[in-house]
RNA sequence: GCCCUUGUAGCUCAGCUGGUAGAGCAAUUGAUUUGUAAUCAAUAGGUCCGCGGUUCGAAUCCGUGCGGGGGCACCA
């Protein structure tokens, strides 16, 4: 006698077991149709699991995470079902759903095409409409083993093989097919749905080690109904117009090519887009007590071997052979450089914490398949920092360095932040009380920072622990930036010290951070999240200056002149296109502010303002335009 | 690095099963002097990514190298 209770608090008693399904039933008869699958006590379960105890449970449909999940889970088993009936011989491995959607990893000697994507989606809705009913059989390990060997799936019998002992292995069948899966499933293949597509194959290691062989990937997107899958394609038909490489190209800010792969070949505007955001991070440095400094792009061998970098990242490093036989490296980071300037005559602790920072250009050998635009490149430019600091200090510099940072995204638009904090690895280096000390102090900033934070257990540096600051783009995007990570090791390593109150020498704390992490990687970012239509300050191209036609050139061209003089980027565009054909160009290209001047503004000595994505137009004097747009040629918080 | 895929004019792309290349935009020149998202015409523009092979003949087929894209691994 299962007495059954249900979300809104209502108790339903039956009189022998009972199935989701018949609660359901008797529920509504909306709700039976709707129904996918059902959580009892907190553990989700098939609809037709049978419920002999009381217990609470609630019956999950497709607006719930739960409901959409598990849409998504069989739609990967039917995808499963078709590609097997395809081609025989193909293996399974495992096909667990993703974010809005799935994917099935197989084993296969030909590759998949696209084309036989367009196959297989036939062959799966053929599937959905048999409507094979679904039913869930516990299986004896070594039988399900050599079931699944006996069939040729010797990928699903090693996973078997690493199921813990003690725990269920439970087959489902989808009519004939069947497969070692975890569940819960629909009831039937007809409960998935026509609404999924696939998206793309790839390769994948089996069980995610580059060691291991490859399979092949399929991925897909599966939703509730045809308006979710359409709002979702056209989601990322949205992002995809955004790609900063696309829009790179087309505002004309930089290039790649084949001479130095992962490199940036900066054109003006991109430099000077570049060259601004440097400008903002000086004066907010400045304010911030940091000291600027530059060290050599190229260092001797043996610094690298000190600091440990030559063997634990060599990989990643370039180096260059002199003619006279010498080893250097070109920098992969601007630590080691930094240490030195430090090291270079007597500090004392009056002069802690020292605050250097460096726009330092670092070189790092990414492997090819790495490499992605702006995000991910072989030569970068970190903002980067190094705090000299006591033990004592490190919880106030950390807080301060996330105030900064929390600054600096604000202005350029980014106010959702979060943050990540890594504690202590396995393979570390030094005294455990020392990393309880700097974990404790670093711990300690997060929490004061008043900022939502994940802990991730065992991923800091191997010198200390770190913390990362991701933010949230216009769509909605995550990207890490920023990072702070307290340094016990290096400062040791390369012989760093300073003399204490009492006149001993004490080795400081380095605080190692960067606010956009790479100064590449956040333009690429800002590309994305502002579709190229950048904040006006820090706009690369701000105003250009049209006459409507030639007769007013002279006049175009002497506003252009007081625009420039006063620090804006300006241009005029004196090319004998007409006025319309300009505007279009320049729209397109982005430039947020137009300039038009004919005869009514030669004669009242003003100029109308056309607005990128407005047609509204607005007559000003030249000296009033001078003064407003003057002012907002400033970060915010400037 | 690994799997798949891709490389034609400055850009975006066409070029079927092998017969040495074409469009639109941009550029140049000329005409036009234009009031808020494409004025007209003419001209010029190519080592079809590199190397090798098959073939009477290769942008096209094969091999290989390099680059790009989608993933995986990597992101110290």
């Amino acid at each position: 006698m299962p007495n059954i209770k249900l979300p809104d608090g209502n108790i339903i008693t039956f009189e022998k077991k009972v199935t989701g399904l018949k609660i359901a039933d008797k529920i509504s008869k909306s709700l039976s149709k709707q129904a996918l699958v059902i959580s009892v006590d907190g553990n989700l379960k098939d609809l037709n699991f049978e419920i002999e105890n009381d217990c609470s449970v609630k019956i999950h449909t497709s607006k719930d995470k739960e409901g959409v999940e598990t849409i998504r889970h069989d739609t990967a088993h039917v995808l499963a079902m078709a590609v097997q009936e395809l081609f025989p011989g193909t293996q399974v491995t495992i096909g667990p759903v993703i974010e809005n959607g799935f994917y099935y990893d197989f084993a296969r000697n030909e590759p998949f095409t696209q084309k036989d994507l367009q196959k297989i989606e036939k062959k799966m809705k053929e599937i959905i409409e048999r409507d094979e009913p679904t039913h869930r059989e516990v299986w004896e390990r070594e039988k399900a083993i050599e079931h699944f060997k006996k069939a040729g799936e010797i990928y699903k019998a090693e996973i078997i093989k690493s199921i813990p002992k003690g725990e269920e292995v439970s087959i489902y069948f989808h009519g004939k097919w069947h497969d070692l899966c975890r569940g819960p499933h629909l009831t039937s293949t007809g409960k998935v749905g026509k609404y999924f597509k696939l998206t793309k194959v790839a390769g994948a290691y089996w069980r995610g080690d580059s060691k291991n062989e490859m399979l092949q990937r399929i991925y897909g997107t599966a939703w509730p109904s045809q308006k979710e899958l359409d709002e979702y394609l056209n989601r990322i038909e949205e992002a995809e117009k955004r790609d900063h490489r696309k829009l790179g190209k087309e505002m004309d800010l930089f290039h790649f090519r084949e001479e130095s792969p992962g490199s940036v070949f900066w054109h003006e505007k991109g430099w000077t887009l570049f060259q601004k955001l440097i400008e903002f991070m000086r004066i907010k440095q400045k304010h911030a007590g940091y000291k600027e400094i530059n060290t050599p792009e190229i260092l001797d061998r043996s610094i690298w071997e000190k600091s440990g970098h030559w063997e634990k990242f060599g990989q990643h490093m370039y180096t260059s052979t002199t003619p006279d036989e010498k080893i250097f490296a070109i920098k992969p980071m601007n630590c080691p450089g930094c240490v030195q300037i430090f090291n270079q005559g007597l500090k004392s602790y009056r002069d802690l914490p020292l605050k250097m920072s460096e726009f330092g250009k670092v070189h790092r050998y990414e492997p090819s398949g790495a490499l992605h635009g702006l995000m991910r490149v072989r030569a970068f430019t970190q903002d980067d920092a190094h705090i000299f600091c006591t033990e004592d200090q490190i919880t106030d510099e950390s807080l301060s360095v996330t105030n900064l940072i929390l600054e600096i995204y604000k202005d350029l638009g980014f106010s959702n932040v979060i943050l990540k904090y890594s504690d202590r690895p396995e393979i570390r280096v030094g005294d455990d009380k020392v990393w309880d000390k700097s974990e404790a102090a670093l711990l300690k900033a997060v929490k004061a920072s008043k900022l939502e934070y994940s802990v991730n257990k065992g991923e800091g540096a191997f010198y200390g622990p770190k913390i990362e600051f991701v933010l949230r783009d216009a769509i909605g995007r995550d990207w890490q930036c920023g990072t702070l990570q307290v340094d016990l090791n290096l400062p040791e390593r390369l012989g760093a010290s300073f003399v204490d109150k009492d006149g001993s020498k004490k080795i400081p704390v380095m605080l190692h951070r960067a606010l956009f992490g790479s100064l590449e990687r956040f333009i690429g970012i800002l590309i994305e999240n502002y579709a190229g239509k950048l904040p006006f300050w820090i706009n690369p191209l701000q105003v250009i200056v049209i006459p409507v036609s030639s007769e007013f050139d002279d006049y175009a061209k002497k506003i252009y002149n007081k625009i420039s003089s006063i620090g804006l980027n300006c241009e005029v565009d004196l090319k004998n296109h007409n006025l319309n054909y300009k505007i279009r160009e320049h729209s397109l290209s982005k430039v947020p502010i137009l300039l038009i001047c004919g005869k009514k503004e030669v004669d009242s000595h003003t100029v109308t303002i056309r607005q990128l994505d407005s047609t509204k137009q607005e007559n000003m004097e030249v000296r009033k335009f001078l003064e407003i747009y003057s002012a907002l040629n400033k970060a915010p918080s400037i």
